[in-house]
DNA sequence: TATATTCCTTAACATATGTTAATGTCCTGG
DNA sequence: CCAGGACATTAACATATGTTAAGGAATATA
């Protein structure tokens, strides 16, 4: 558990104090994942929050057996249920990972007694739901306003190298579109250029 | 300006103490705006927080003079360019009055400086954004999984009355498709029942 | 009251994207 | 090494939605 790191992308979000960070270490936990494992299955309950340290992870939604992938989670960033855990209700996501995967995981009910004793961990809280948000609103921008092949484009400036690791078929339900419409795109943009 | 109105919808989120209510108050200041008047232009630079408190506001992108509404703000909620505030950057979005409009209006810096001596408004804040992502997430799944026809039926649901108050071409805009297929929409709905 | 403006509806047409199906390639496991 | 499965590509076809245009109702303005 490389907690260097850790350390690092937490407190680039929100400084923390010594003394926080040494209560939070305790709640931490490492954990593996196979390719194709799931973090979270839709409908289950939940109450961790996870860190991704190596790997990716897909979150999606289903809805009558179509899978429509939300977004991906690269290291540094936490795949976790938020709107569960914030509203204690069963997730309406899955989360499953693309490659062999490292998080390490902890309990949101014990980091969020720990708000009491360190105040740097609920304004780091704000800061990732900060940081989320700026995020999640420039990707409406570009979903809304872009066509597809824009969008595809993007992608894979947003996700260096992620695009040789997956399967297309997980890029194009990110992208809104079928399989076949983002292979005739990748067709259109070869003989293009 | 309905300071009782005020207090219990930013209570109900998260408790506030006598104190820190004082304080804040000061920071109000209330605002009317007519049918079709900005609240906030794209491109320009903000530092303020809205609280509607009676009208309906929308946000929109606009690329390439399309516009592309994102949602409607109802009272008791906050039409505010949060992305701007908090990275500092012009807002990418427009926020318009739709109808007469009131609401109050607050320095965001100074909202912020006040966390320090008043805790429970940085929790308020957290809580303001939590409700926010669960909202949001939940909009998206509707947007995503579904067609426009049961879109246009939970925009119904979500936003009573307000349908026959504003014109049809901000609802398609809303849902994403054009007015006319939002009346082909209608003429079906009628016929089928 | 008459006229202009805004907005909704409808129709005819064009087009992009989904659907189904066939083919080929690569990779994996027996 | 071979057979099967997973995945990408391509074509033919179906379909939903956008586009353009015209007409009409309602509302606002002179």
């Amino acid at each position: 558990m490389k907690k260097a790191y850790i350390f690092s992308v937490l407190s680039a979000i929100h400084p923390i104090t010594v003394e926080a960070w040494a209560d939070l270490q305790e709640l931490f936990v490492p954990q593996q994942l196979n390719r194709n494992d799931y973090l979270v299955r839709e409908g289950s309950r939940v109450n961790s929050c996870y860190l991704l340290t190596e790997g990716v992870v897909r979150v999606f939604y289903n809805k009558e057996g179509n899978e429509y992938n939300k977004t991906f989670f690269m290291p540094g960033t936490f795949p976790t249920p938020l709107t569960a855990l914030l509203s204690d209700t069963p997730s309406s996501l899955s989360f499953q990972a693309l490659l062999p995967s490292q998080l390490i995981k902890f309990s949101y009910s014990e980091f969020r007694v720990l708000f009491e004793k360190h105040r740097c961990l609920e304004s780091l809280m704000l800061g990732i739901l900060e940081q989320l948000w700026i995020k999640k609103e420039r990707h409406d921008i570009h979903m809304v306003t872009n066509d597809a092949t824009t969008n595809y484009m993007i992608f894979r400036q947003t996700f260096p190298e992620l695009e040789k690791l997956i399967p297309q078929y997980h890029i194009a339900s990110y992208l809104g579109i079928t399989p076949i419409q983002l292979s005739r795109i990748r067709a259109q943009l070869v003989q293009t250029r």
